[in-house]
DNA sequence: GGGCATGATTGCAC
DNA sequence: GTGCAATCATGCCC
């Protein structure tokens, strides 16, 4: 007892002794003012602090009351600040200023990646723009937008239950902070609790809520990804190509039979033309050639029916040239048929018969078009019905565009490094061939 | 269900 | 990065 006393007059160098101190609850009067009555403080002091001590050991009524007695006691404001004072000057004001978290990496990551998929946020149609996105590098448009809306619904299921939780994160927190705060107003009644010190323990609570949000929002995350790669699992299945977007590939192919190496462009067309991606361009042309180098016997057929596709095109578009050059208005020229390109720079011959609408379509180039037309003419028909060219013109749909290695003739020299400042019927047209 | 066709993927070379 | 070759996986037809 003696001992506390001690402890109470020195701890912190606070003089308690100085603080207004007089009579109270069940314990002796103050004594006397001058320097004998030292004793008496300290043990007026002691007896407090031996009440206080010793009030868990009491029943609960027992305890109430002293509690009351305690609260009531005049020296109680006293003590009360003292205690205060020294929590401030320990270790709590050090650990207060460690408090200053930094926002989270993480948790911003977190964050960024739920608002950016449209589950955290207004919402913006769930998450559609993602779908979108995965679905115009898709290949079959009536099926993206089934999966499309699958996705869409999905991850709409997956938000729904993340703000619903997330709602009820937030008002267990707020519960609970406000009963923790109630807990320690009451508290501080009897013991020093500073705002601060509650303010300190809201944000403990804060924290450790914003902890569990944390693995909510994580768990919301593998979600949307699991979701995510089982709609682009769904990407993968193969779909075979529209009968239309086959024909124009087949079409562009044995058009180009020579050097079946379309450029960026022309893969953006076609990609454009057929509804697919310029990947799935890549894929069918990287096919296309192994599978015709394998079996040429078998594509024989195959591309003698592009080739007189083609040549009814041809003459089409001969017929409209002559009749354009004899009214001289190469201004008016004829509508493109079905299925024609209209590929910039592209340097083909094909590109040219089949695109009278294009600039360059005018006055002396007529003519050399309708030659190469002619031509392409000649060579189907040695192809299709014996025709043997006087001119000993390449065959144009014949395996000769393969070389002796296996390689296409030209394939050094794909399309796609032909210079853009040639024009339709260059010299790699595969037509003049 | 089996066989073929075909789009996609992978590993390699350049 | 592109193309080739092999292979896988799925769709389609019988």
């Amino acid at each position: 007892m003696d001992e506390q006393a001690r402890i109470m007059q020195t701890l912190g160098g606070v003089n308690l002794a100085a603080h207004a101190v007089q009579g109270g609850m069940a314990l002796p009067p103050p004594h006397g003012h001058d320097g004998t009555d030292g004793d008496g403080r300290k043990q007026d002091i002691g007896d407090i602090l031996h009440q206080i001590m010793t009030i868990t050991d009491q029943s609960l009524d027992e305890a109430q009351a002293k509690k009351h007695g305690l609260n009531c006691h005049r020296m109680k404001p006293a003590l009360f600040s003292v205690l205060c004072e020294i929590k401030e000057k320990t270790g709590l004001s050090i650990r207060g200023a460690q408090e200053e978290d930094p926002p989270d990496p993480q948790l911003m990551r977190l964050d960024n990646m739920l608002l950016a998929e449209g589950v955290a946020g207004p919402e913006k149609g769930g998450g559609s723009a993602a779908a979108a996105a995965a679905a115009a590098a898709s290949g079959s448009p009536t099926d993206n937008s089934i999966e499309h809306s699958d996705y869409r619904a999905k991850l709409s299921q997956i938000r729904q239950i993340y703000h619903t939780e997330l709602e009820k994160y937030e008002q267990a927190c707020n519960e609970f902070t406000t009963h923790v705060m109630n807990l320690l107003r009451e508290q501080s009644r009897t013991r020093p609790i500073s705002p601060k010190e509650i303010e300190r323990m809201v944000g403990i609570i804060h924290r450790k809520f914003s902890s569990i949000q944390m693995q909510l929002k994580q768990s919301t995350c593998e979600a949307v990804m699991i979701l995510r790669s089982r709609f682009l699992d769904a990407r993968r299945k193969r779909r075979n190509f529209s009968k239309q977007a086959t024909e124009i590939l087949n079409e562009y192919f044995y058009s180009h039979l020579s050097n079946p190496y379309p450029s960026e462009e022309a893969k953006e067309e076609l990609a454009k033309k057929c509804s697919i991606t310029v990947s799935q361009v890549s894929n069918w042309f990287g096919n296309k050639r192994i599978r015709y180098k394998k079996n040429i016997g078998k594509f024989q057929e195959e591309a003698n029916l592009y080739a007189a596709k083609t040549a009814v095109n041809a003459a089409h578009a001969v017929a409209a040239a002559v009749q354009n050059s004899q009214t001289n208005s190469p201004t008016t020229p004829n509508s493109g048929s079905s299925g024609s390109f209209n590929l910039p720079n592209s340097g083909d011959m094909f590109m040219s018969m089949q695109n009278p609408n294009g600039d360059s379509y005018q006055g002396a180039q007529v003519g050399a078009n309708v030659q190469s037309q002619v031509d392409t003419l000649r060579h189907v028909i040695s192809q299709t019905a014996g025709y043997n060219d006087p001119l000993g013109g390449n065959s144009m749909y014949s395996p000769h565009g393969l070389n002796a290695n296996g390689g296409w003739q030209d394939a050094t020299t794909p399309s796609s490094v032909i210079s853009p400042t040639e024009g339709p019927g260059s010299v790699h047209s595969d037509t003049s061939n």
